[in-house]
DNA sequence: AGTTAGAACTCGTCATAACAGGTTGTGTGG
DNA sequence: CCACACAACCTGTTATGACGAGTTCTAACT
């Protein structure tokens, strides 16, 4: 048999306040993803606030920076809060004051019925504004736009093809973000803090013949 | 030879899986988890089947492991590919048909009106059944079951504590998922594979005071 | 043969380390 | 006083390495 040893040193009576333990059935990155989540709830960090960086919870909680992350990762997928680069992590609003009044995206409004949607990235550049897209957004043609063509899939079928317009910064940051599994709308909204109250749809159905 | 550009034009013959760059301003990990998503929807990686293993997609794509997880990681937090430890990964079944004749639980009962619905685990232990629930369960009282308390919010407001019992072999799988944000219906029925058919709702109605 | 121990896989967790990319404040030079 | 450079934060990405835990197949032992 071998000593089979935890790599953890000076886990003994360690008296921290953050209350994580090394030796517990239950990993260390969900028990710091619960203590942040109940923090959330409590009031510790309300909405809106900023959360301590990713350093300073290394500390607190005596462990590596993946650990926190992947407890941070966690919770940003639920929702619960949302990291912006270069500056840090803050708890988002409950989803029911997102909510209010917003325009609904595709996404949104097929996978309450149960259905799975996604699109797949298809092309994404800057290219210039053609007569009919430079009259919606009131600017010359040939000025630079950026040009997202998506395909989207319904239950792992394609079913129709989707071209956006946007001005190209906008256009730059959002080929960062996660276009197959989110709406375009929610990202806008939510990650770049833009406020939707508008939105000219110019449907153009195209049924997909390949596959 | 590996010059490739970020996007995919729509170009054709790209049937290699390694079309990643590391030149790239995508990310490895993005790229790597369009590839795969790609293939499950075109059916190489047709439901239910199994992928490669992370070893091996470390060799085909050049990367390594932890890149390979967070591809992985994100395809499972969209619903596309579950994995079971010891065995691999699986494509999933497209949403529709997992949703057919199931019971619904608190958070799905909720979401799809935009509300914000987690909990948080208050208790989890062996304990003895009591007489009523020994009755539920067609047991002898006294018997070891598995007790589950949590406190259920909507919109980061307490609303109801839930208590659940199982038998003690499924409460013990089911702590080591994540109780706060996932519906334990939803859990039992696609992690553990198993059939719900039937539930006995012993509604308890206790408002929250505190908080 | 039958059972069991173990090797050989799988994914899960966690640490350490380095660098890139973004933001913000602080300075210094014009 | 303003502008630009830079340092000092932040998160994002990625590699390497180790061990734990679960599965599966094989081989040795009874």
């Amino acid at each position: 048999m071998s000593q089979a040893k935890k790599v953890h040193p000076g886990s003994a009576g360690d008296g921290s306040a953050s209350g994580v333990t090394a030796i517990s059935p239950v990993p260390l990155h969900t028990q710091i993803r619960e203590v942040l989540r109940r923090q959330i709830f409590d009031g510790t960090y309300p909405p809106h606030s900023q959360m301590p960086s990713e350093s300073q919870m290394m500390n607190s909680f005596s462990v590596s920076r993946i650990t926190i992350r992947q407890a941070l990762g966690d919770l940003q997928k639920e929702g619960l809060i949302f990291k912006v680069m270069g500056k840090g992590s803050f708890v988002a609003k409950p989803k029911a004051f997102q909510s209010l009044s917003r325009l609904q995206g595709f996404g949104e409004a097929m996978s309450p019925s149960g259905y799975e949607t996604y699109s797949l990235l298809m092309s994404a550049r800057e290219t210039e504004a053609s007569i009919v897209v430079a009259q919606q957004f009131s600017i010359k043609p040939g000025t630079q736009v950026f040009e997202i063509q998506r395909l989207r899939y319904l239950n792992r079928e394609p079913i129709s093809v989707d071209v956006s317009y946007f001005s190209v910064d906008i256009g730059r940051r959002l080929v960062q973000e996660d276009l197959a599994a989110r709406d375009i709308f929610v990202i806008l909204e939510n990650d770049f803090d833009l406020n939707l109250t508008h939105a000219d749809l110019q449907i153009e159905a195209i049924c997909a013949d390949e596959s």
